[in-house]
DNA sequence: GGCGTGACTATAC
DNA sequence: GGTATAGCCACGC
């Protein structure tokens, strides 16, 4: 990945996609942890508010996002659901009961590590 | 400018 | 797991 200057863009909506087309490709995050990524703690809100603003924007893995607590969020009985599950599948993200296991297929990127690696 | 809404979250029962 | 509550803030009305 190559996000060394992405922390000097000033419009948050661009570091919030950044991010998020950044998510490897059999993980998953948080809207929570792109925000923190973002440099927005705090602010997971505004991530679901670019997502949707993204919309069928197909370059955005908007599937690798999820709530905190593992669920889609969106309903179970939506069409939009359905296909965040069977895309997921595809990537070998398993759900157990419409909950993704976060200590399994979290995405392990530190910020930390990354901003103090020499 | 006030107010409700929302692809959210952390904390506390 | 669920429910309640309090943060968060861009946007539309």
């Amino acid at each position: 990945m190559e996000g060394g200057d992405i922390s000097e863009v000033s419009d948050p909506t661009v570091r919030i996609r950044h991010w998020i087309a950044a998510i490897p490709q059999g993980s998953v995050a948080s809207y929570g942890q792109i925000a923190d990524l973002a440099g927005l703690p705090g602010r997971a809100r505004l991530v679901g508010r670019v997502l949707r603003q993204a919309g069928s924007d197909a370059k955005l893995p908007w599937h690798r996002v999820l709530r905190a607590s593992g669920h889609s969020a969106f309903p179970a009985d939506s069409p939009v659901y359905h296909e965040q599950m069977q895309r997921l599948r595809a990537e070998g993200v398993l759900d157990r009961g419409g909950r993704v296991d976060f200590k399994r297929y979290g995405w392990a990127f530190d910020l930390d590590a990354w901003l103090w690696r020499p």
